[in-house]
DNA sequence: GATTATCCTACTAAATCTATAGGAAAATAA
DNA sequence: TTATTTTCCTATAGATTTAGTAGGATAATC
């Protein structure tokens, strides 16, 4: 199942891309709009921005923007800071690698050569999909 | 991430599949051979037997065994048995699906619309996957 | 100085996952 | 018949994760 915080941010995401505003946009019309807990999405917003997809400034006049383009945030990216590892078992992980400790033979897990597999193939899916292909 | 139940689900299926046992398997073979905890590989094996994959005996020379050939039993099936549904939102579920409450339009969101991509590059890994297939 | 909005840490409630406990039922063997 | 073996079944408990809340600190603007 994918985490309320994944599509939450996914959805804030697209809304900022969408509304193409030239000033930040406040948390509160975001979590309107999206129909989304004001507080929840306070720190979901908050990870974006230590992540390195959003700019916020303070105040009055102040909220979120977009920091890079719509097709220059893929969606590999987003998934990993929000989501977590896009592969279902950490022995098939690229960027969070771990060897399984009840697996003595890698090479000769079932489990490990089917979620090599998914992980292709959801790697392919996250890799060519950008949150400029999320809107149109 | 990935149930211990579908990992040790999945390693019970490879491993009764790939000793071509003719007589059945007890519990504290499987569980011993694969580093599973008996008590948990129990619960696991029965939910298995109750969806149709395994046979089962009684008492002395007793256990486990399978009931279909080994490539006729699609990941498909296994995964929705052991760890639900394929899609990861269940507005792009084929067989579990629900709308979600806080989206107005389906057709609109980003979030099902990436998601719709996951679970069909999901789903063709799976139907092209038996547990023949993770044996070899 | 007042107001507005993000920033940040800590906490809590609920749900889910990972088992474990303890006996009932059925098959076999002595 | 009685003992032994093995699965069958329900309930429960501990650990972890998820989802959300509380409450104030910080910074920018008016």
């Amino acid at each position: 199942m994918l985490s309320k915080k994944t599509k939450y941010g996914l959805k804030a995401l697209t809304y900022l891309a969408s509304i193409e505003s030239t000033v930040p946009v406040q948390i509160a019309e975001i979590a309107k709009h999206e129909n989304i807990s004001q507080k929840f999405l306070e720190s979901i917003l908050l990870t974006l921005r230590r992540n390195g997809f959003l700019g916020s400034k303070k105040g009055k006049g102040g909220g979120y923007y977009l920091i890079k383009s719509p097709d220059e945030i893929q969606m590999t990216t987003v998934m990993r800071v929000l989501e977590g590892p896009i592969a279902m078992v950490p022995c098939v992980s690229l960027n969070f690698y771990e060897k399984c400790e009840d697996c003595p033979n890698e090479g000769q897990c079932s489990v490990n050569k089917l979620m090599l597999k998914v992980r292709d193939a959801n790697l392919e899916v996250y890799r060519n999909n950008t949150l400029a292909d999320l809107i149109s």
